[in-house]
DNA sequence: CTACGACCTCAAGTTAACTTGAGGTCAAGG
DNA sequence: CCTTGACCTCAAGTTAACTTGAGGTCGTAG
């Protein structure tokens, strides 16, 4: 069995590499790596070694969390990819398509809550039980 | 001097009455007043009183809370308002202005966001430097 | 007097997402 | 050999907005 891959170790990258090129810091490589978010091997001097997906893989958890998606989540997003290949094209429209939804639900929530601002700046109520300032839900008020 | 306003103490709220009546806790309350959002004076067993503008302002701060003002920046906007009477209509007009451009920033960035990840479904680069997803300024990628 | 409910303070805990600091190893270069 | 830079682990710290828990006082009702 051979294997026709380029050896792991000489494209492998090093905690400082990684935090490096994705922008971050080495202590947040460590959290990601220890939270599950990314994989990382051991070589023998006990150092983490990475392999270069895990670029592509911090570029989508960033993005995710500018949706303002919890890591937790995108743990459970990311889990679903491949290891040890960078997630492809496909990979990313499946996953955009999914938080493109929490983006859409977001921007609908806030233009009810501005709409809701508009309604009360008229009566300024603000009654607890009364107003939908005050209430998130779908009670009318002001009739 | 006589005071004609009636008598503080005879509609004066205690802890609990100010949570049970905002729909906040006993300890959020303490800590808003611990805060400076809103004010109290004691009684002669220590106990906190409130005048009953306080409500009012409980409601304005849950408010700016939904448009994800911090508490800081409440307490601050709540600052001006004078002490001891309800926030009057204009006060309520003038706050939810401010807070209304607030409002009309996040929505705006996250249609941008959204933007962003229509164009970059397409082509997916990501990268670090170009990709206007992973930059959230005005660099023009993609081109 | 006792029990209960309301109040008090102070300190620590929770949550999520990091970040810092202390104390150590290893490899390479001068 | 010493120095430097990169790595390691473990523990604690930061931030904002609460929340819980421990130990206490006071007033009222039975």
């Amino acid at each position: 069995m051979v294997d026709k891959r380029i050896d792991p170790e000489k494209t492998a990258l090093s905690v400082g590499d990684v935090a490096k090129r994705s922008g971050i810091k080495v202590s947040t490589v460590h959290y990601y790596d220890a939270e599950g978010l990314i994989t990382s091997w051991r070589n023998h001097g006990n150092q983490r070694r990475f392999s270069r997906d895990v670029l592509r893989r911090v570029a989508l958890i960033k993005i995710a969390q500018r949706v303002g998606i919890s890591l937790e989540e995108i743990r459970q997003a990311l889990s679903v990819l491949p290891h040890h290949r960078t997630p492809s094209k496909s990979d990313w429209q499946a996953l955009s398509n999914q938080w493109r939804i929490s983006l859409d639900d977001q921007i609908g929530r806030l233009m009810k809550l501005r709409n809701q601002m508009d309604e009360c700046i008229g009566c300024g109520c603000l009654s607890l039980g009364q107003c939908p300032l005050r209430n998130p839900g779908d009670i009318q008020a002001h009739d």
